[in-house]
DNA sequence: TATTATAGTGACCAAATGGTCACCTGTCAA
DNA sequence: TTGACAGGTGACCATTTGGTCACTATAATA
């Protein structure tokens, strides 16, 4: 993505709407924000309501590649450990990544206010992610790392408590470790409850 | 409570701010909707901060009354099944009362503008019902009626999955009975994993 | 070189919004 | 009866905010 000036505009906007909401947030500070002056805005977006569709339609596209089409299927993990490990790794990633946590807000803060975001939330929050580890725990039960069960459901358990607990972090990062610590005891816990013993 | 103006007020800005957010609500719809003139809701309040502290300390009440003294602990369930049954229509009521869904809108939509909020929410939507739940599980395990496991760990495993499952009733209300029904599932999923084989 | 499109500025406007004030009215106590 | 007070009203005010416009500067182009 080219550091244009309409880009930049939305990477601002991401900040202040995430930070304020979309009510909250005013195109004064926006434009601040930027080093421009507020009429600036305008020779690049109609209107406020132009700026948070524009925002809103790159979010799309950022879902449809992440979760979207299932080709770019993650690596099927050889081991419950690799699993594991793999599971932490993303999962630090998404809570300390900057423009992820902004985006978390942002769906979480104006579910209720925008069809569009309403859809990407349960995307995000709920069917993107365990369609994901439906998949890989799939894999697994073939490779017969895990227990045979219900992929869907088991992924829906999976995922459901660790994404808790990184709302947890967004909330009050200061709890960013003590929620870190648990989700680690959780995916640990999880997966020696599913672990197909060895033969 | 008593149906002062005081408290209608209250009751009308719980709609309102879970509908529109702290920054979206204004002063004169409030007082319409009580069919009030704005002015009069100033010889209640002194402002719209005003109202909204008065809220939250009532949603504080609530939640402490609710949550907060272990004492009236629901009842220890004597069967799976009856765990289940009770569940279920705990999950029912909580995602059909207008109010509890008006408050988990407002816990979710201001939980990154106002610390107070974030507090309750970190109570409502993790510790509190986890933490009554550990307390049902571990009177269930000492009946031998589940398995011997972490209770706490057991109930954030039980309660986050459903939790996520409501906050979609809350987003897409047409989708209740799709949701109500994967809970429905997901629990006797849960229950029956953990469940003490009779001897 | 003259022209034109692009990006930016500051002054300005109208609507919305939180808040104040003088005033009204019914109730209740002295 | 009268005075105080609680509750309510409408007019008004200052600030904030989305949006417009005339104007400027610069770089590319005919």
């Amino acid at each position: 993505m080219e550091n244009t000036t309409k880009n930049r505009i939305l990477d601002e906007a991401l900040i202040l709407f995430a930070e304020n909401g979309y009510k909250g947030t005013n195109l004064r500070d926006l434009a601040a924000g930027l080093g421009l002056s507020k009429s600036a805005l305008y020779k690049h977006y109609e209107s406020k309501e132009d700026i948070w569709n524009a925002l809103l339609d790159k979010m799309e596209v950022y879902y449809a590649r992440q979760f979207g089409s299932l080709d770019n299927l993650p690596p099927i993990p050889d081991s419950c450990e690799e699993l594991i490990t793999l599971s932490m790794q993303q999962i630090h990633f998404t809570v300390h990544d900057p423009q992820i946590i902004l985006t978390r807000k942002l769906l979480l803060t104006e579910q209720f206010h925008d069809a569009r975001v309403c859809r990407l939330a349960t995307k995000h929050f709920l069917e993107g992610t365990a369609n994901l580890y439906a998949k890989v725990f799939e894999g697994m039960m073939e490779k017969g790392l895990l227990k045979k069960e219900d992929p869907v459901l088991l992924a829906f358990s999976y995922t459901a408590p660790i994404s808790a607990l990184v709302h947890l972090c967004d909330r009050e990062p200061d709890r960013k470790a003590e929620a870190m610590e648990k989700i680690h005891q959780f995916v640990r816990y999880f997966i020696a409850a599913y672990k197909e013993e060895q033969a």
